[in-house]
RNA sequence: GUGGGUGUAGUCAAGCGGUUAAGACACAGGGUUGUGGCUCCUGCACUCGUGGGUUCGAAUCCCAUCACCCACC
């Protein structure tokens, strides 16, 4: 019995889109589901019970941050990452792979792992699949994610089938040392880039390892919109469909409901959180930037259609004098307002697919939001 | 009234005879997608209180004038 199993309810009969439940020892997960991103075992700007509140099911951490600091030895010691940061519902941790990827300068990949310097300190650290593991063990996180090569983009064909295949073997070791598969379940990577044969091939060779769940790798990293619609579009269907499938570093409206008509469960990505503390929101008719000039004497809610705390609260002129008066609670409002959209968007979705209608819901949805 | 000082963008200012007048903040737009981010990018003075003069050339030197500040009567 694996810590994570997923079940299939419903499958909408004119997409791809499907209705599904990720069971882990903390709590059901109904999917397709957008999970919030927490990095430092915090979900930026966030109490727990204000995330909880909102209806977040799930919520992310980073290996390769809570590894450099406080270091998992004082996360374990502290009884778990679930009690550290005060969380009781399923936490999902990424391997620290994008990471040494995205901010390594001195990084360097051999088959062995990863070796790079700290963005704290700037000493000399390895991370490997092993290492990996060994800190989302100690972490205790419901979900773990292989550690992976994330290749750029754009990258050869040479370079990205090497990356995969590195990845794959990466992957074996990682399930070799996942110890405690008791109470967490590790989830395979699939990457091949902008290369139809090599995602069919990384897919095969993971799918092969027989995991709780699958995610699709390696995309949202630069690539035109098309480019990655067309990639998602059969690397989805390499999956198997008895598993969850996690399309990572994906969060604006209109990639969420791409990736679900896709068969996509899984979402995380750190867009609303991030653009909510620099001034930006995403609303039923579209982003709105707080800061705009034109918001100095409006009165009327961020979004008169949303029931979150802020729109029920706060005016525009009011948000904005905030943003612009560099104020705490500024970030903490328009991260609210956006997580709450776009969790609250999911549960619309998923209530579209069991009523099999879930590609007229799309059309409404972004008739009102205009241009993405 | 006398003596001294200062006047450069919305603000604080650099520049002190020689290409299209630093920079910061503010202001105005934009970005952000497995979080090195209360962040990054772009724009924003045909003009240096005003009027004359010297000079090939003036924000920079001279004269006058106005405004403000300080000191002394």
């Amino acid at each position: 019995m694996t810590a994570v199993t997923y079940e299939l309810i419903k499958k909408d009969s004119k997409s791809r889109a499907r209705r599904g439940r990720v069971n882990t020892p903390h709590g059901s997960i109904e999917t397709p589901v957008f999970m919030p991103v927490g990095t430092a075992a915090t979900v930026k700007a966030m109490r727990p019970d204000e995330v909880k509140e909102m209806g977040a099911q799930i919520i992310l951490s980073n290996t390769y941050h809570l590894y450099l600091r406080p270091g998992h030895d004082i996360v374990k010691a502290a009884g778990g990452l679930h009690k550290f940061m005060n969380w009781d519902r399923a936490i999902l941790t990424d391997s620290g792979g994008f990471q040494v990827f995205s901010l390594g300068d001195l990084r360097k990949i051999t088959e062995e792992g990863v070796t790079f310097r700290s963005h704290i300190d700037g000493s000399k650290h390895m991370l490997s699949p092993e290492k990996s593991m060994e800190v989302q063990n100690a972490l205790g996180s419901d979900i773990i994610m292989a550690f992976d090569e994330c290749a750029p983009y754009p990258a050869d064909r040479n370079y990205v089938k090497n990356s995969l295949e590195r990845t794959t073997r990466w992957l074996a070791r990682c399930k070799e040392a996942h110890k405690n598969t008791e109470m967490q379940s590790l989830f395979g990577i699939m990457q091949g880039g902008m290369y139809k044969d090599l995602r069919y091939q990384s897919a095969m060779e993971i799918v092969e390892m027989d995991l709780p769940g699958y995610a699709i790798g390696g995309l949202s990293v630069g690539e035109p919109k098309d480019i990655m619609y067309e990639v998602l579009d059969y690397s989805a269907d390499y999956l198997p469909e008895d598993k969850p499938r996690y399309l990572m570093g994906v969060g604006s409206p209109d990639y969420l409901f791409e990736g679900v008509e896709r068969g996509i469960d899984m979402f995380d990505c750190v867009l609303p959180t991030r653009i909510a503390r620099n001034g930006t929101a995403m609303t039923s008719h579209g982003r709105v930037i707080i800061k705009n000039a034109a918001h100095e004497r409006d009165f009327s809610p961020l979004d008169p259609e949303c029931d979150c705390y802020t729109c029920k609260n706060y005016s525009r002129a009011y948000l904005r004098h905030l943003f612009k008066s560099n104020e705490i609670l500024s970030s903490m409002l328009l991260t609210n307002h956006n997580l709450h959209f776009l969790i609250n968007m999911m549960k619309n979705i998923r209530q579209s697919i069991e009523e099999d209608r879930f590609l007229e819901y799309k059309r409404e949805f972004y008739n009102k939001y205009g241009k993405f």
